[in-house]
DNA sequence: ACCTCCGTCAAACAAATGTTTGAAACGAAT
DNA sequence: ATTCGTTTCAAACATTTGTTTGACGGAGGT
């Protein structure tokens, strides 16, 4: 292994240089030389370790996702036995930080609003590879939460405001930072967002769960079907 | 005025083939020769009518947004005299129209989303100009709700906690269709959305209006500045 | 010493892209 | 008919960009 001086190895080198490129300029607008650049090597090295530029963000988006996932795992170290308030707290709380954290890596959230914005044909291996099986623990939490009599289209349906919660505050955040400009993103600003959007989500829950058959039931029906129907493509 | 056969301008036939371009292959990944074959128009046409391809992208933001903003109007034809509620479904569904309507020019909803991923110099005017004012209705209506003792820092986060269960449905788009095949984003889907969001959000509401003086306080504070601060730079 | 594999490097290539140019077509006014 | 301003067109230009090439060099084995 030829070391060129740095004695660090080329190809994680290149890795978090792309991270950071990708993410602020986006797949189209991050030039390789630009990446090399940045990581102090040569214009044919993405060639030689990733084979071209797609399979660099391939590699890229993996890490940066393996990596989010790693730093902070699903349910924060919860114990087994917790209330469902205690679970969707965890929840909220690693989502959040996910999206948002400032750390060695920051680009997780700003590539996945990426692959939003303009998706790859990566995007639904993600979706079904991780998004989806984290999601069905949310909807295990928010169905704890509703009671055993919420039909399974009112559970999607709060499932997803509490993630479009969470998810405003990574995809709008220049916006936010316009209208806020003391809205902090370290740790103690991401704490007092997720125990917002826990409260607010929990009392909406409540309600739900108090005037249960009240007519919700035609309101809701063909609203999102009854299950993810968790099928798999591609 | 030369017509070379097509009755229409050119330079509105520019505008819509350039909005239905970027909004699909964003700021980058839209090349004028795309462009101008969609338009049926040659490539030196859009120097002559836009002077280059970034003014004629600032164009087709503005045009999108005028159209979407005159299609949807906040209020939706409500009457002067409405309760806090019906307002707050008014507007909830007119941001949802706003977003998502798959109309003549349905490249709004895209084009916004792409700016936040990447922001370029023209959103910040957007801000200012039109999601500030804007937001500041629905922070009134979110005030009314809550009731006088509620403080800015908590109307602050119940307004973000609404229209990002809005923006969800718009930015998150692709995984949705992914996990709701059957996830219509008609007239009628966008209006059992509202609905679910409106009643989600009012039960959250209705909440903390109800026990208002719990130590909510402390959880709150420094969590948003008590005002957007209305503050224009550039 | 010789060979081989691996990694790096400068240079070059081919394609794509934003932009420009100069001429031509067309309608309206003189 | 001529002129003038406006609009369109094909062609070309200068850069940029992803990719490839062939050589150089060190590490380790025989």
């Amino acid at each position: 292994m030829a070391d060129s001086g740095n004695g660090e190895d080329t190809r994680v080198r290149l890795l978090h240089a792309a991270g950071d490129i990708f993410s602020r300029k986006g797949y189209q607008g991050a030039t390789i030389r630009d990446i090399c650049r940045k990581a102090k090597a040569n214009v044919a090295a993405v060639h030689y370790h990733f084979g071209n530029k797609e399979r660099l963000y391939e590699a890229v988006l993996r890490h940066a996702h393996e990596d989010a996932l790693s730093r902070f795992p699903v349910d924060m170290g919860l114990s087994g036995a917790s209330t469902p308030r205690e679970r969707l707290s965890a929840y909220v709380r690693a989502l959040l930080l996910r999206m948002l954290s400032k750390g060695e890596n920051a680009w997780h959230g700003a590539l996945m609003a990426r692959e939003l914005a303009e998706p790859t044909p990566m995007l639904g291996r993600f979706v079904d590879r991780s998004i989806l099986p984290r999601m069905e623990k949310l909807r295990e939490i928010v169905s704890d939460i509703l009671g055993p009599g919420a039909d399974a289209a009112l559970v999607g349906l709060c499932v997803q405001s509490i993630v479009g919660q969470c998810r405003n505050y990574a995809v709008a955040r220049p916006i936010l930072v316009r209208l806020f400009p003391d809205l902090t993103y370290d740790d103690s600003g991401i704490t007092r967002l997720a125990e917002h959007i826990v409260r607010f989500s929990v009392a909406a829950m409540a309600h739900y769960h108090d005037r249960q058959d009240e007519g919700l039931g035609a309101e809701t029906a063909h609203a999102i079907p009854s299950r993810p129907d968790s099928h798999v493509r591609q």
